[in-house]
RNA sequence: CGCGGGGUGGAGCAGUCCGGUAGCUCGUCGGGCUCAUAACCCGAAGGUCGUAGGUUCAAAUCCUGCCCCCGCAACCA
């Protein structure tokens, strides 16, 4: 008989950078879906990769001094490195840059051309020449450049379109029809809303970025990054080259699981462009949420504490793995702190979990040598804790086929959890006072070991160091921990136990934590001490402008102004209105600073301004701004403003 | 009136669609136990369910106004 086959898919990532603990997750979370599959039988294809063209790529490359390709290869080499550190049991990696998926891409795209859902247009827009920027009308700030405020040209790039338009209706049918396409399910109403707000043709082309796949038939133009990176899901398998041959096998996938920024490409023109393809669509498509840093997104400038390496090497990728997958609501945004991991680590792994193994295996040493005697009695609490167990495997089932990873994890522990109860309540060092209870001492034993057996086999998806440890020192073979060799609850012969290490040591919250903070002030420290060292692996590197002569220099008009009035608009959030005194006159300036600056911070302050720059809209033209404010970029996004003591004089020049 | 998410014991969340004892995890406090990784088990304290009204016998839940936080969009010359 066949076996049923299950295909999942993680995005392809963008290397550009180091991955770090979000991408984790992502993957993380397809492992777990990917093994658990593969546990109870079905034949699995877990696609992971990564998409390697673009501009930006192209941009780190160019400031790197290195081609793109080179640039992409190294990155690549660490995240293959990375999955195989968090264990990540892929059966397939996919580049945008493979020969056979560039060939796949390039049938798909001339047949689509070919039947006239791509077509040749042109990018209609307005351009300004100075800037070097397309626009479109409605990008337009009184008719001019929204950046210079130039008059702009009419003008037009040409460029490839795909005929999205054309599906809307049928993609509207599609959700309707199969409702859990788009999951969860409060996404749904979001793409309804987007189609139904009228759906434009898709550029799939471009002319300006010659890191990509070329158009076959037009060479000047390479394919734009979507339908180069989305088609990696078929030509993965093989459709479009010869390189696999297991799409008829395994499309259409089970589940894309995406992150929810990129959740309207996939079930928006990944189905669209199926549908002109005349290919079966993916079953469904789950749009997971982000991992958030205490205290604000991920960021570069947290360092260290938050790459996936350094955390596997300190708790363990088991604990890792752990943590995301219980924590993190899945479709939610979760928060990941330091403590929040340590604490999970703490009180699910090492108290719950280890210390029951670690009890059962002591007792069955110390009452019994190790090798528990057939002979056993039932007793009281007995059928309580077999009919829990019994269940587990159905619920932890019925939590992962709907994708509710915190749930499925949930459902063990309420095993685990029970199965310490158990102790309490049947005392075991009670009944080894008297031999006759030797049989009922037995039972108790054995209850413990199996409901352990079967927290081993479910747990083996999520952490797959750790079941096979558990195994081991149950005395069980590690190849028999699989859901069809679980039967129920007492059918496993016998048990001989090993005592071992303990399977996630407690650690000691305030200790740690204070070795991280110190960490980071080293790490800190370190990298302020070090600014000409060479580019340090996790640090952006710097985006260098071309350079300018003295006279481009000189067009700037760089003067001290004094703030007279500052105020927030209600309207805005990121918006302070300046009036400020140039030396000659009062001048309005907008600047997005109010997130980081109180009004009253500024007020009566001599700041540098840039005094000759053309006059900009904002805000639907309501304010006009008259310049800007120089202020330095800090680590977090935020802004410091340049300010001069107050005995330099309004007016004064800048060089 | 741009779009959306959210405001529930100290922390993080569930409950809200389909009104009727406010639940879970962590933390705190008290007790039990001693097999175990100072772990385990039991119990307790702690909540005007953002706010003001309305509907109802009854509202965290339905309706209206308002406040606050977070995304997106507008936008940070």
């Amino acid at each position: 008989m066949e076996k049923k086959t299950y295909y999942i898919t993680t995005p392809i990532y963008y290397p550009s950078d180091k991955l770090h603990i979000g991408h984790s997750y992502t993957t993380v979370a397809c492992d777990a879906l990917a093994r658990y599959k593969r546990m109870q039988g079905y034949d699995v294809m877990f696609l992971t990769g990564t998409d390697e063209h673009g501009q930006k790529i192209q941009d780190k490359a160019a400031a790197k001094g290195v081609t793109p390709q080179q640039y992409v290869d190294e990155i690549v080499a660490g995240i293959k490195e990375l999955w195989k550190l968090m264990n990540i049991s892929n059966d397939r990696f996919v580049r945008t840059t493979d020969v056979y998926h560039i060939e796949s891409c390039q049938k798909i795209f001339t047949q689509l051309y070919e039947q006239g859902d791509i077509y040749k247009g042109c990018y209609k827009g307005h351009y300004c020449k100075p800037c070097e920027s397309f626009w479109t009308d409605s990008q337009l700030v009184d008719g001019k450049c929204p950046d210079c405020g130039r008059e702009v040209y009419e003008a037009e790039e040409e460029a490839y379109f795909f005929k999205t338009s054309k599906y809307a209706d049928r993609l509207l049918q599609l959700y309707e029809d199969v409702p859990d396409f788009i999951q969860p399910e409060t996404r749904k109403n979001e793409m309804i809303a987007f189609i139904k707000q009228g759906l434009q043709d898709t550029c799939v082309s471009r002319t300006t970025v010659p890191w990509g796949i070329p158009v076959p038939f037009d060479t000047k133009h390479t394919m734009y990054v979507w339908v180069d990176a989305l088609s990696n899901y078929i030509s993965a398998l093989g459709y479009g080259n010869d390189t696999y041959h297991d799409y008829e096998k395994f499309w259409p996938a089970d589940i894309h699981m995406v992150g929810k920024e990129i959740l309207r490409f996939h079930t928006i023109l990944w189905p669209a462009m199926l549908m002109a393809l005349g290919l079966p669509l993916p079953k469904r498509v789950f749009g997971h949420g982000w991992l958030l840093l205490e205290g604000g997104k991920m960021s570069k400038s947290k360092g260290n504490v938050v790459d996936p390496v350094v955390l596997c090497g300190r708790y363990g990728t088991d604990a890792i793995r752990y943590f995301l997958l219980r924590e993190i609501p899945f479709g939610n945004d979760g928060v990941f702190s330091n403590e929040a991991l340590i604490a999970r680590i703490n009180s699910d792994l090492a108290n719950d979990l280890g210390n029951l193994l670690s009890r059962t295996v002591a007792m069955v040493e110390k009452y019994f040598g190790g090798v528990l005697p057939a002979e056993r009695q039932a007793g009281d609490f007995d059928d309580e804790l077999a009919q829990l167990v019994n269940a587990m495997p159905a619920a932890v089932t019925k939590c992962m086929d709907s994708l509710q990873l915190p749930q499925a994890l949930a459902e063990i522990f309420k095993g685990i959890q029970r199965a310490n109860k158990y102790i309490d309540e049947t005392a075991p060092w009670v009944l080894a006072k008297n031999e006759a209870n030797r049989p009922r001492l037995a039972a108790v034993l054995y209850n413990l070991c199996e409901t352990l057996r079967f927290a081993a086999t479910l747990l083996q998806p999520f952490m797959p160091q750790t079941a096979p440890k558990m195994a081991e020192q149950l005395g069980l073979n590690v190849n028999s921990l699989t859901y069809d060799a679980l039967g129920a609850f007492g059918s496993y012969a016998g048990y001989t136990v090993h005592k071992g290490e303990a399977l996630f040591p407690r650690i000691d919250a305030e200790k740690e934590l204070e070795e991280l903070r110190m960490e980071e002030a080293k790490n800190k420290a370190a990298a302020a001490s070090a600014p000409s060292a060479p580019v340090a692996e996790d640090s952006e590197p710097i985006e260098h402008l071309p350079e300018i002569t003295f006279d481009d220099f000189s067009k700037v008009e760089l003067r001290v102004a004094k703030v007279l009035t500052c105020e927030k608009l209600p309207e805005s959030k990121k918006l302070l209105k300046f009036t400020l005194f140039d030396g000659e006159r009062e001048r309005t300036i907008l600047s997005g600073i109010a997130k980081w600056y109180e009004p009253e911070d500024l007020i009566g302050k001599n700041v540098a301004i840039v005094a000759n720059l053309a006059p900009r809209p904002m805000m639907k033209g309501k304010y006009v701004s008259e310049g800007m404010i120089l202020s330095a970029d800090m680590p977090d996004g935020g802004a410091k403003v340049t300010i001069y003591p107050d005995d330099v004089k309004p007016g004064a020049g800048i060089c």
